[in-house]
DNA sequence: GACAAGAGATACGTC
DNA sequence: GACGTATCTCTTGTCA
């Protein structure tokens, strides 16, 4: 049999060059022969493991192949072929040469397509033939007799024919390689294929649609980001297949003979390995005969080098780099504060940081910056603040003057930092961030953004631009609020809004203490636990895998243990495994409560026990949170860094960590939370008497509902009539649909509906609300809460019913959450302006959506609750009484 | 090719 | 319905 070996030159030149890139060879003239040894250390490997019949080395030519005419940016932008490698090729032809191997090289072509057009030739003529290319692309030439030679990384070469291709891409083809590169691209190749398209969705893709004309024919079936994806780089996947498809047709003879394989012209050979120091390569050759030709041919040395001394490529020109613009620095003028002109009403602050950020030294500086007569205040924390001039007097009656509106873009940060070094700072204040938020909550707030879109400034700002920024913003956005919501609805909801921030600012200043003990002792037992549950898991499954993988979770419950035939697919096609999912399993297999188990642990573990006291400022020994005031599309506030409105409650073991909330010594932890605030909002809005007399009469509310719902006396409702009918409550709240409602309760999805048909039987003016509420969103585009903040449902008149769906459910749930969010926020401010009046040193920690809750020293702690359940009470007026209730403890879990 | 960083998906904690 | 975080998986850029 003969056997043809295809060298595809430049592609194992990179890869050798590559090899030796840490420990480079140079010889004693100071040249890098890398590329050349790594090649011919290749070479002979191949030759010696192929022994083939028939060599060829393919070389890329120098000017513009086919591809470039097609497209000229084509490997345009690849990188300069690194210069040894470039002067590498001059003596690897000449050593070829000299081996007597056949050099292919087509003008106008690749090497991959001369070497696939050879490649057809001579399995035609019934040769074997193995391509040597480590590029992916050759995949697509394999065939019964053509085979790749991929060199392995761990060294050896594997030999790849159709099966071998096939499987290593998961394709059932091996032409689909060249749509496999359409899509994934290849940057080695310079095929670009479709940009955030990898090869994992490009193999999801083929497996899906087989091919990239059936795809791109079929984008409808694609979801979300990868529809985006796909359907904007159309014309690139199209191109990059064109890139990645290689010619066999090639316009050159079929030349067996000069492919043969012949000996080696020692004479010419020898002498370059002398030039290049390859000492080891020249013993290979090393017995008496060849010694003489050796030093026969050694005195014709002085000539050699005149073939290599015109180079056969230029040296790359260096690229004019174009010079730095200089950094704008603009002189900025710093005046003393006692300059301020008389009369001044608003003033832009910004306590700066890019100093020294989380210093608590008490080290102020001051900086006021002229903008358009108006003036703002930059004032910088910590000792290398690289602003001029003292903390005044002047400016500390600023920061507290209630006659002066202190405008900026993150107070709630500036508070913070001077609270900590016991500036007050209080009074008229507008940050453009929140005020933008109760413009349109559901977009983004940051300040460079508004300044681009506002002002028409320039992104990347400095915090002075910022501040200024934030000055031309405020009458902006006050007139955009005022003419949006009139002014009377703008200004109260910016006024609690803006009252709202040095509140804010406080809590997370103040900090929640945590037990670490408590936290630490758990910890060392759950992880034996989860250890534990792990090996119990991998035993029953009877494979080893990662049980926080949910991939690799499915796999092992769904195809080697194959517990569910028809088992659910997420959108991303795996395995859904999910709590629900997971429960409906139970009875199935030992190793589905495990499984449960062993994440219900480790979740406590990872997110809360392990997490917790890492987050603990070792200055103040508390937990600081951060209180998101612009985040949420309905009103609400969010926590982060840590989430402190997440912490476990309702399972056993979670209730731990609710333990290790503790208060200072010598104060207990007061907590009030509103109760049922949305389902008496619901009694509010749509007057149903069954609902408002319930909760006049101070009934259980969720009893009551089900008393009506079910038809029999409040006093024969069953604990499971009672579970229904709450559920059913927080599913009209939300807007839940009857399939929802049936996941919810696990109860059959028509039992669910006649649960939602009787509910709304019983209470037809919540039937009434609700259909109010999505009229007055479609006719307005918004919804809106109690106080007039609002929340734009542009997809309430959406064709998509999915989408219009949701966005109805956001109209029913919007003005309910976000007025009970209205709510508390008016509690809090309310709150704490009776506490600072009332001279107590109580702390409002937290906040909970519903619940709040204070550190309070021991003496105080009955006028606070006093304070506390009237203010939460009292905050607004409703048809049903708002009712809080408060619990004192010595830590969260007692206070409850 | 190995590695790190970032993005997206999945799951799950709360109200 | 509203969130934030941990983890895994995949893509992409960087350094060889």
């Amino acid at each position: 049999m003969k056997t043809l070996l295809l060298i595809d030159a430049y592609a194992m030149i990179y890869r050798a060059y590559y090899a030796f890139i840490k420990v480079p060879r140079i010889n004693s003239k100071g040249q890098n022969t890398s590329a050349i040894y790594g090649f011919l250390i290749t070479l002979d490997e191949l030759l010696r493991k192929v022994n083939p019949t028939h060599v060829a080395v393919a070389f890329d030519p120098h000017g513009k192949t086919f591809r470039h005419e097609a497209f000229e940016k084509y490997k345009a932008q690849r990188a300069e072929t690194p210069e040894d490698i470039r002067a590498a090729v001059p003596w690897i032809k000449q050593i070829l040469g000299a081996m007597n191997i056949a050099i292919l090289e087509k003008e106008g072509y690749e090497a991959d397509d001369v070497i696939g057009t050879i490649a057809k030739q001579a399995a035609a003529a019934d040769f074997e033939v193995l391509m040597a290319t480590p590029d992916k692309d050759y995949g697509q030439l394999v065939d019964d007799h053509i085979f790749m030679y991929r060199p392995r990384h761990t060294g050896g070469f594997e030999k790849m024919g159709v099966k071998e291709v096939c499987e290593k891409y998961g394709i059932t083809h091996q032409q689909q390689v060249i749509d496999l590169l359409g899509l994934m691209g290849d940057s080695s190749d310079n095929i670009p294929g479709c940009a955030g398209v990898g090869e994992k969705t490009a193999v999801k893709l083929l497996q899906e649609f087989g091919s990239i004309d059936n795809l791109l024919a079929h984008t409808d079936q694609l979801k979300g980001a990868l529809r985006q994806k796909v359907e904007t780089q159309r014309e690139q996947i199209i191109f990059s297949r064109f890139l990645a498809t290689i010619r066999t047709d090639v316009p050159i003879e079929w030349n067996e003979q000069i492919l043969r394989r012949q000996d080696v012209d020692l004479a010419r050979l020898l002498p370059l390995y002398e030039q290049l120091e390859f000492r080891s390569l020249m013993k290979k050759y090393s017995s008496d005969s060849l010694n003489t030709q050796l030093s026969a041919s050694a005195s014709n040395n002085a000539a050699q080098p005149t073939l290599f001394d015109a180079p056969a490529e230029n040296p790359p020109q260096a690229p004019e780099i174009p010079a730095a613009p200089e950094p704008v620095t603009r002189k900025i003028e710093v005046k003393k504060i006692r300059q301020l002109p008389a009369g001044l009403s608003v003033v832009a602050i910004h306590v700066d940081s890019t100093k020294v950020q989380e210093s608590r030294q008490l080290d102020l500086f001051t900086q006021v910056l002229h903008q358009n007569e108006q003036l703002s205040v930059v004032i910088a924390v910590g000792k290398e603040a690289v602003y001029e001039g003292d903390m005044t007097d002047e400016v500390r009656q600023l920061l507290a003057d209630s006659k002066v509106l202190k405008v900026g873009y993150d107070l709630k940060n500036d508070c913070r930092k001077l609270f900590r070094h016991g500036i007050e700072f209080s009074g008229p204040m507008f940050d453009v961030t929140v005020a933008h938020y109760v413009l349109r909550s559901e977009l983004t707030h940051d300040i460079d953004i508004l300044s681009e879109n506002y002002l028409h400034a320039k992104s990347n700002a400095d915090e002075a631009q910022r501040t200024v920024a934030a000055l031309q913003l405020q009458p902006l956005l006050l007139d955009k609020l005022h003419r949006s919501l009139t002014p009377s609805v703008a200004d109260r909801l910016c006024n609690l809004e803006m009252a709202l921030i040095p509140v804010l600012a406080k809590m997370e200043e103040w900090g929640v203490r945590f037990d670490t003990k408590i936290l630490r002792s758990a910890s060392s037992g759950l992880r034996d636990e989860t250890e534990n549950l792990e090996k119990q898991i991998k035993e029953l499954a009877g494979i080893d895998f990662n049980v926080n993988s949910p991939k690799q979770t499915g796999e092992v419950l769904f195809e080697t243990l194959r517990l569910d035939e028809k088992a659910k697919k997420t959108k991303g096609g795996q395995y859904v495994t999910s709590e629900e999912v997971l429960l409906s399993l139970r009875q199935r297999h030992p190793i589905v409560d495990k499984i449960l188990e062993y994440r219900e642990l480790k979740k406590l573990l990872s997110t809360y026990i392990d997490a917790l006291p890492e987050l603990i400022n070792p200055e103040t020994g508390k937990i600081h949170t951060t209180y998101n005031q612009t985040v949420t599309s309905t009103g609400r506030l969010s926590s982060s860094n840590p989430n402190l409105q997440n912490l476990p409650i309702r399972s056993e073991r979670g209730k731990l960590i609710r333990e290790a909330v503790v208060p200072d010594a010598g104060c207990l932890l007061l907590s009030a939370d509103y109760s049922q605030i949305e389902l008496r909002l619901m009694a509010h809005f749509s007057q149903d008497q069954h609902l408002l007399e319930a909760f006049r009469a101070g009934q259980d509310i969720h009893a009551a509902t089900a008393a009506k719902i079910f038809a029999c006396p409040l006093e024969e409702v069953t604990k499971d009539m009672r579970r229904k009918a709450k559920t059913a409550n927080f599913g009209i709240i939300y807007g839940i649909s009857a399939f929802g409602l049936a996941q919810q309760l696990s109860v059959p999805r028509a039992e669910a509906k006649q649960l939602i048909d009787d509910y709304f039987a019983s209470f037809p003016a919540i039937v009434e609300f609700i259909n109010r509420q999505q009229q007055l969103a479609r006719e307005r585009g918004y919804a809106e809460t109690m106080f007039g903040r609002r929340r734009y449902l542009p997809d309430i008149n959406s064709h998509n019913a999915t989408v219009r769906a949701f966005a109805e459910r956001n109209a029913v749930n919007a003005p309910i959450q976000g007025t009970a969010a209205d709510i508390i926020k008016l509690a809090m401010v309310n709150i704490d302006r009776r506490l600072t009046e009332q001279r107590l040193t109580a702390q409002m920690i937290m906040q909970v959506h519903d619940e709040l809750n204070f550190n309070v020293p021991v003496s105080e702690v009955d006028m606070v609750r006093e304070i506390v359940v009237s203010e939460m009470q009292n905050a607004v007026s409703l048809s049903v009484p708002l009712v809080a209730d408060c619990g004192v403890g010595n830590n969260w879990l007692e206070a409850h």
